[in-house]
DNA sequence: TGTGAAGGGT
């Protein structure tokens, strides 16, 4: 394991894993800092509402001036109160509204109080000013925030940390660092406030110089050990996705907080790791840390990514004996969680259970709805958030739009599209390529390609590829080769619209236009994904790739297969080979068939499971049309409801039929 | 009388 080098003089800049460089003076530092900027959302009023609509400045006051009790109105009477000459303000009472206004995010009347804080005879009092740049800076004014902080003749170590703080929680990572070494300049000693707040912005760049030379000041101003900055360099390397380094510093932290594990915790998350999650979180237990909010959250989310739904369901019992309240900031992640491994009951219910629900909670029930193939209820559901009072925001849209586009709703899609304009919510790429999505898979092609033509932007990729997809799918040739050529142009390195070319070859029996794709493809040294599938049993995964033999069961797997594969052609399936698309004969395409990895596993999870048990399973690709009608017939023969989750949607397999009518 | 670190939906 590295080790981390102490600097000892403040012309050396040193990192974890050893020496990075050498800077001669501070203002060298700033060369460092690269001018890119990338966002770190702040969620510091998260939990605020219910107090805030009981807003009422006066009333704060009362509670310690009796005399005020008599002055009814709210809101911003003390400051007439002070120019009647019935109150006397002091210094406390304009710290003390300012913080209100700051707790509360009333912005406007705090600029009323500060105006008349700087109309008074306190208007030099540093700390009321270190008070009233960090209510600007909180409620994201920055630019008022750094007019006090220029205006401030003399200045602390409070002023420069609260301005740092401001814009590490406001998107300006670069702003907080170049202040850094001013700062220094000033001769002001950085504490770990500090600290805390510049590792938060270096994590927000992608320049791991940086954090590594914020962390050697840490060392140097022997910081490093407050569980404050010993938290925020655990989530520095988190976001660097330096994982070792993160559980070393981790590991070396003597006082270490739900705020330390939580970070590793969703930096497994985000990585989908969720067995390391997992692993963190009963460390976690183990060292007698309470699960958050956050960790909670956190878990759901790695479970949900991983599509680990029976360690999902464990969790979410420890969470409920826990006492948490179901709030949406847990809620949603657990709702997701359900919806994501096909668990769609359990996710109305944790919907239905929400102690309160938000924007994002409507919109991930949208999504469920509209993944599992349920169009109409989407929009039923749509209508009963607007009812609700809930705005809906530019995503609630685009889960409207797919859940119109995978239920074949032409001209509702086309109606919710033009809502939004009308809702003065602006379509972004990803509404144009749903649009795309809906005209195409309903077979109107031409409109498709008129709508792209038309567009007020210039089409990206991704709407040439819906509209490629599209002609996969009504086997439209020379459209879908013209839609390749312009995914080619942009983005040549992409392998899906390759093979979706290939397939539209292939499918029409032009041997000699799909293998130039081939050429091509090995050309530009693009590869194809393997297909493969996933099945969860007994808290392991299991994986599949097509035409793959290597697995310790295969006799048993083929033999199942062979079993099922009788039954259903007694009732009706028809091996579809044009699925097959390789210029092989008719017996060997019946056999590749056989071989493909979402079968495989189907097979596997027949003999693993027991007699009546849903099954679910994942794919990394599209389910192919043969296996779509074989899983059908299946469901009926073994009498076993199948969830089959692709890159798009959940097919629901019950009884012989499918959720998604045939229409994917 | 003032300053800090952790989560989520397509």
């Amino acid at each position: 394991m590295n080790k981390f080098i102490v600097p000892f003089s403040d012309n050396l800049i040193f990192v974890n894993g050893g020496f990075i460089s050498t800077v001669r003076s501070i203002p060298n530092y700033l060369r460092f800092l690269s001018t890119s900027s990338t966002a770190t959302p702040n969620a510091s009023t998260a939990l605020l509402s219910e107090e805030e609509e009981a807003f009422d400045l006066t009333s704060h006051v009362i509670q310690e001036k009796d005399y005020l009790k008599k002055s009814p109105n709210g809101g911003l009477r003390v400051l007439d109160l002070i120019d009647q000459g019935v109150l006397e303000p002091d210094g406390k009472l304009y710290n003390q509204l300012l913080n209100k206004c700051t707790q509360l995010g009333k912005i406007k009347e705090g600029k009323l109080v500060h105006n008349h804080f700087l109309k008074s005879r306190f208007k030099h009092y540093m700390v009321i000013q270190n008070t009233a740049l960090n209510m600007y800076a909180k409620c994201g004014c920055l630019d008022d925030a750094r007019q006090v902080f220029d205006k401030m003749p003399v200045k602390d170590m409070v002023t420069w940390t609260a301005m740092i703080t401001g814009y590490s929680q406001n998107e300006k990572p670069e702003e907080a660092l170049v202040l850094f070494p001013e700062m220094l300049r000033a001769e002001m000693k950085p504490n770990h406030f500090t600290f805390s707040s510049l590792l938060k912005a270096a994590g927000a760049r992608t320049d791991e110089r940086e954090g590594g030379q914020i962390h050697g000041f840490c060392l140097k101003y022997g910081y490093d050990s407050n569980v404050y900055v010993g938290s925020a360099l655990v989530e520095l390397y988190c976001r660097y996705e330096r994982m070792n380094e993160a559980h070393f510093v981790f590991d070396g932290l003597v006082d270490k907080n739900e705020v330390s594990w939580n970070s590793l915790i969703a930096a497994h998350a985000r990585k989908s790791e969720g067995d390391k999650a997992l692993r963190v979180f009963q460390r976690m237990q183990r060292h007698d840390f309470k699960p958050t909010h956050f960790t909670y959250s956190s878990i759901f989310s790695a479970c949900a990514s991983t599509g680990s739904l029976e360690q999902g369901k464990w969790i979410h019992a420890h969470m409920l004996k826990s006492g948490l309240k179901l709030i949406a900031f847990i809620g949603n992640t657990l709702l997701d969680m359900y919806a994501k491994s096909g668990s769609f009951d359990d996710a109305i219910r944790v919907f239905d259970r929400l102690v309160k629900s938000d924007v994002v909670s409507w919109n991930s029930m949208l999504t469920a709805y509209a993944q599992h193939g349920l169009g109409e209820k989407t929009l039923d559901h749509f209508e009963k958030m607007k009812k609700t009072g809930i705005e809906p925001n530019s995503v609630t849209f685009l889960c409207v739009l797919t859940a119109c586009s995978h239920g074949g709703l032409l001209d509702k899609g086309q109606y919710y599209f033009e809502l939004m304009k009308k809702s003065n919510i602006e379509p972004d790429v990803s509404h144009y390529v749903t649009m795309v999505d809906l005209l195409g898979r309903a077979g109107q092609l031409d409109r498709a390609l008129n709508f792209i033509e038309e567009l007020p932007i210039e089409p990206t990729s991704a709407i040439w590829g819906a509209l490629l997809g599209a002609c996969r799918m009504h086997k439209n040739m020379e459209l879908g080769a013209y839609a390749a050529e312009r995914v080619f142009e942009l983005d040549p390195y992409d392998s899906g619209p390759h093979i979706l070319l290939y397939n539209i070859y292939a499918s029409a029996g032009k041997w000699n236009e799909a293998s130039k794709v081939r050429k091509f493809m090995k050309e530009i040294g693009v590869k194809k994904e393997p297909a493969c599938s996933w099945v969860d049993i007994e808290n392991s995964v299991h994986m599949f790739v097509a035409n793959d033999d290597n697995h310790p069961m295969q006799n048993e797997i083929n033999k199942m297969w062979g079993k099922i594969s009788e039954k259903i052609k007694e009732i009706g399936y028809v091996p579809d080979t044009s699925h097959v698309l390789l210029y092989v004969d008719e017996q060997e395409r019946e056999v590749k068939l056989q071989y493909h990895s979402e079968k495989l596993a189907l097979a596997f999870a027949l003999l693993k499971t027991p007699p009546g048990s849903t099954i679910r399973i994942k794919k990394n690709i599209r389910v192919c049309g043969d296996c779509h009608s074989a899983f059908k017939y299946a469901s009926l023969v073994v009498e076993r409801e199948i969830i089959l989750r692709d890159t798009n949607r959940f097919h629901h397999f019950y009884r012989g039929s499918c959720s998604c009518g045939d229409y994917w």
